[in-house]
RNA sequence: CGGGAAGUAGUUCAGCCCGGUAGAAUAUCUGGUUUGGGACCAGGGGGUCGCAGGUUCGAAUCCUGUCUUCCCGACCA
């Protein structure tokens, strides 16, 4: 079974918690390639649950599933000035297509003659290879919308990389969508904000900031960049998705023009938007504790764990005529259960495994319980645990389930609103930036401002909030740094 | 990519300074006793010491290169 040892708690080196927790409750772990990981089952279990959530939901939008190629031709990239400046720098090549045996005897080596005529880009995200391909299949209004999505790996050479957070390779979606108007690329854009930000509230219990990015902090490529920013519990920022408003960059770089009902061309709007396995990150960073992980139930592989307490083979069999029962009665209602009747571990032992893993109710029934009717109860989210009557068992579950899953957003949402506050000066800023946390501020709108705050404090600005904080007004004001007029409070946090 | 640290059994680590052919704990396997918060006893198996060169009669140990991980920095839609 797993290791003993304790994690370091969250106080001592968060970001030592951080890397214990996702390889000792079986998340994933490091690979033999450099930035790359290995997801393992319970991980991957997560990842395919957020996967089937926001799929369902894309496709209530009206998106369709699609898929495109792993390689891009490095020409397509430099189409689109900006974008190409955006990745240049963090992109694997592929420069031949055959190997040899070493004619030295070791192994193999790459062929010399077989290097390839014009080189090959493993994606670090697909616009160019979508939009070449989009020109296609768009000619009349009459094909518009197009909206597609696909499920993929993409690959960004990371100087310093961390599991879930930023590898090198990692899984996400990305979904492209071409329209024949400005109004409903932009309307778009914000819908699947939207989208992300239901997901990430009601299934991953984040609660997040819906906002813009300032011009630093936009997409490459873009004419507008929409986020959800989320606070991690060490008072860091994570952004948790982003969609992009494209405008007509992509469309005059690959030259996508339709007919209109006007009978003249026009070039098509677009949009993308993506989130990825770094919100396995996200959601450990939000709810997790110094005993493991803790896993919102709507996610949780396991959502119940029954563990019997017996001595004999014959002890088992007598708890199990009440347990099977209920744990095919919990199944029936769509709960996600576990019956562990495993004697590799003592009960002792399982309760702690399945604490690191986050399973979010347990049961445990033992012979005392058996001849009282009675079984223990212990929820992961608050570490309490009490018995109670089987009777009516089902639904009390099934009303914990929901229980600990608003409990889960509500602890996130309180840690979110008390260390979040407003910050008026600049002097002021540096002393609380270094706290952590958000810090609602007033900036002039001006790149060079928020340069010269990200090169002194190393905060930046995470979004321009769309719609104004739980408990804070929008109201006007002049610029901390530089004393220019602001429209509104943006928020200001140092970032993952 | 720059600075620092590390890589030895599945895991955590000792051994390295001062070269002589590898050890502990834990996990794993077997048998038994156990089981309401990380059980105990006994026995067994398991490592080309990250990889590649070099020095040497002999290298986990010394030298060179390289790969990977962690921390700090730069970078990061």
């Amino acid at each position: 079974m797993a290791n003993f040892q304790k994690l370091t708690p969250r106080s001592e080196d968060y970001s030592k918690w951080y890397n214990e927790l996702v390889v000792k409750a079986d998340l994933a772990e490091q690979s033999a390639v450099r930035g790359c990981m290995v997801i393992k089952p319970y991980g991957y279990a997560i990842w395919e649950t957020i996967q089937q959530e926001l799929d369902r939901r894309f496709k209530q939008q009206g998106v369709k599933n699609a898929y495109f190629p792993l390689l891009i031709p490095k020409s397509f990239l430099s189409r689109e000035a900006e974008h190409v400046e955006g990745f240049a720098k963090e992109c694997a090549v592929v420069t031949h297509h055959r190997l040899m045996n070493d004619p030295n005897g070791k192994g193999v080596v790459v062929d010399p003659n077989a290097r390839l005529e014009e080189e090959l880009i493993i994606r670090p995200t697909s616009e160019t290879i979508i939009w070449s391909t989009y020109k296609n299949w768009i000619s009349s209004y009459r094909d518009l919308p197009i909206l597609c999505n696909q499920w993929c790996n993409v690959m960004r050479w990371e100087m310093r990389t961390r599991l879930f957070l930023r590898t090198a390779e990692f899984l996400w979606q990305e979904g492209h969508t071409a329209h024949a108007t400005k109004e409903e690329a932009e309307e778009f854009a914000q819908r699947m904000l939207n989208v992300y930000a239901d997901f990430a509230e009601n299934v991953m219990a984040i609660p997040v900031i819906k906002g813009v990015k300032s011009p630093n902090e936009r997409f490459a490529g873009a004419l507008n960049t929409y986020c959800i920013e989320a606070m991690m519990q060490d008072g860091k920022a994570l952004q948790a998705g982003t969609s992009h408003f494209l405008g007509q960059n992509f469309a005059k770089s690959f030259d996508v023009q339709f007919l209109s009902k006007e009978n003249k061309y026009e070039y098509v709007w677009a949009t993308s938007w993506g989130v990825s396995t770094r919100l396995m990150g996200a959601l450990i960073m939000t709810h997790s504790d110094d005993n493991g992980l803790v896993l919102p139930p709507a996610l949780a592989p396991i959502q119940v764990v029954i563990v019997p307490i017996f001595k004999k083979q014959e002890d088992l069999d007598v708890l199990m005529t009440r347990i099977q029962p209920l744990a095919d009665k919990l199944a029936t209602m769509g709960i996600r259960v576990k019956v562990d009747t495993s004697e590799k571990a003592t009960p002792g032992f399982k309760f702690a495994d399945y604490e690191l893993k986050g399973v979010p109710v347990r049961l445990a029934m033992g012979g005392r319980d058996f001849e009282n009717n009675t079984i223990e109860i212990a929820r992961r989210d608050t570490l309490t645990k009490e018995t109670i009557s089987l009777d009516g068992i089902e639904e009390k579950i099934k009303a914990l389930l929901d229980e600990i899953q608003q409990n889960c957003h509500r602890k996130a949402l309180d840690y979110r609103i008390a260390n979040t506050r407003e910050c008026n000066s600049y002097e002021e800023f540096k002393e609380e930036i270094k706290k952590g946390g958000f810090l609602l501020c007033h900036w002039d709108g001006t790149p060079e401002t928020e340069e010269l705050i990200k090169n002194e404090t190393k905060a930046t600005i995470r979004c321009i909030p769309m719609e104004a904080l739980p408990g804070y007004k929008e109201e006007p004001g002049v610029c901390m740094v530089t004393g220019k007029p602001s429209a509104k409070r943006v928020v200001f946090a140092i970032a993952y």
